[in-house]
DNA sequence: TATGAATGAGCTTTCATTCAT
DNA sequence: AATGAATGAAAGCTCATTCAT
């Protein structure tokens, strides 16, 4: 009995944990660091504002955390890649599209990197749990790049973190300049009607500039 | 006595609000919107805060003004492009490299642009001075397009503006994400010492697009 | 009209500087420097707690006005003391009565330099305004014993600046440790009706001591 | 095993209620009552916090504990002095001495006094632990200046109470107030360079007075 | 007896903005 | 056209204390 409390508890303030996590990512991703309130992220959240503070400290480490959080998640929908069975261009192409399906589904990522790049990624840099973390992405594309140019089908030379940010470019861009692009153009790049042709736009100039 | 002292004070005037959007700009680009302070851009200024309320009204209006002034002269350097003395391919090749040194150039830029995005452009939304206003880029781009697909040099079927977008993303995302990128892969993508190479890597991607 | 308004404003500003300083001086001595409640001091003003932080910038910096205050009114009131017609035992013995009277009238004092103690006195040490301002009293003191030990009244030596603490002592512990020393003795030396006794004490302990 | 363990457990908590007592001492002398922090006194304790308000009920509580304590200390301490086989006025000048010997080794207690008159002495006021019981001194020092009235070598009239003040006020000041004196007389009253000089200078001072 | 987790209330400070000429 | 002084509202954060076993 008293120590199944325990547990019970914790799984309550992990999902506590959670939930304040879930809610300052938004916040955060909406209106930026300085931006957001605390008290906006507390009123969204079951518990209270104080409780924030005992879990994550300071506005700062809660920004952290979320920004932790994001990394990590993309980094596992990485993990689970396996393009190894396919040939090279077929390869580079569909990890190029999972690169851009993940933007998609994660549209507060992109975000979240565009409000740490104004504090000139300050939160993540020498922290281990970010940095030199060479995405997964990286080796696999590393694997692709080394069958494609043994047997032939790529040309260029590149290195894969060169690479690796020419797909993010695209679909990094997409997702967090859709507003201004958007405005400006009047074409919505984040558009669902225009999703296919975008992917697609993205696997082909990938594929066109490793055959060189 | 009034009359010699009227355009002198608004010659006065005039670099006073220059200097408040210069000031300006350097701040909103480091802080971002709401982390920016307008104490603290009064400081570096020759003048008071209360002026800046005077010639700008309010915070928001001083960035919509910044906001103005950056797109404004981006708009004003591509005026400048002439590249339809060149083949079709050359001459995309060397719009990339424009866009790619103008966002080099102008650092701040694509941090503003970045900040706006936050907002999600409400800022420049529905306001004439941005919105259609078609960057001069577009027109180029399409004139080269039609030269292009007319002698057969390009094959690929893409319009104008999203010709624009892929060029764009390579060169936004390497100044606006160099900090995250950076931390995460240790390799800076705005590092003077890689310019060449991913200035010619832009232009083989975009070149080898087009060919199809 | 104009020109006169300026000077209405400054003198209105002026007496809210000395209004808040008033207060502040009294919930300082009352309450410590921690204990002290910035709301408490504005709800005791004509003004808002806003303007205490606009025109002293921090709590740490009012308590530091209130010091500064406080001992300028001190070396103000030592500025007007003469006794150099009196002869050296009257004149040490004036002296000493004149410091008891000071702490007597003014029992904050005692107080805010009992709490500047506990802090170690970090808001006064290097401090041009406080440090090295040797007390006005510790030259009229000098002159005092020199014509003391001239003409023979005085035969014990002690230097200026150790008599002066002899002095202190008595006061400030009357003043400042009354409420511990009365609760445990139940006699509270700051009692107006053991002024007189205690004053001639002084007088007495100071001059049989000089005398050797 | 129930038996065998109460009397352990009695004894470690009486050392933890010690260590409590030890660090609290120290964080309420260093920092005063408003100032010292609950969560500081646990971190500084091999208990936690709340372990502290279980054996304590309250910081106010807690405080008076640390007061109790160190009364008890100066008063234990008082009680083994013996001048009974001296002189009247070397028994005088050696019960002076033993005060300031006692702060001097004790420079903590007369911050907690200091901060407990901040507090207009209400946690030790009415408290029977504290009222009333005359310190030892008093008692000592009566009997000296009996025996000095006695054989002539006392002339002054003053009584015990009041000769205890004054050897107290110049003991406690030297400890209490050497900060801001140092800081603005450029002579640390507490240097231990000086120890003998002012040990003396109180013995002369209290002899002196007492022979009229 | 002993304790890890939680918290209401209130703290100092900051911010964009306006008042009053 | 120009400005120094003032400020309401709210921000991030901390504190002694209690809950729940």
């Amino acid at each position: 009995m008293g120590k199944a409390a325990a547990p019970t508890r914790r799984r309550d303030a992990d999902s506590t944990r959670q939930e304040i996590l879930d809610v300052a990512s938004r916040e955060f991703a909406d209106r930026g660091f300085a931006g957001a309130r605390v008290d906006e992220i507390a009123e969204h959240t079951r518990t209270t504002k104080r409780m924030i503070y005992y879990y994550y400290g300071s506005k700062e480490q809660l920004f952290v955390a979320v920004l932790e959080r994001a990394y990590a998640e993309i980094r596992a929908a990485e993990q689970t890649i396996d393009v190894d069975h396919l040939e090279p261009a077929a390869a580079i192409r569909r990890l190029a599209e999972l690169t851009f399906d993940h933007q998609e589904s994660h549209p507060d990522f992109s975000r979240l990197v565009a409000i740490e790049n104004i504090h000139r990624a300050e939160h993540i840099a020498d922290r281990a749990d970010f940095a030199g973390q060479n995405s997964p992405a990286i080796e696999l594309i590393e694997r692709i790049l080394e069958r494609g140019y043994a047997d032939g089908s790529f040309q260029r030379e590149i290195d894969a973190v060169d690479l690796h940010m020419m797909i993010s470019a695209f679909c990094v861009f997409r997702m967090a300049n859709r507003h201004t692009f958007g405005a400006i153009f009047d074409r919505d790049p984040a558009d669902p009607m225009l999703r296919d042709r975008y992917r697609e736009m993205l696997g082909d100039m990938v594929v066109d500039y490793l055959r060189g």
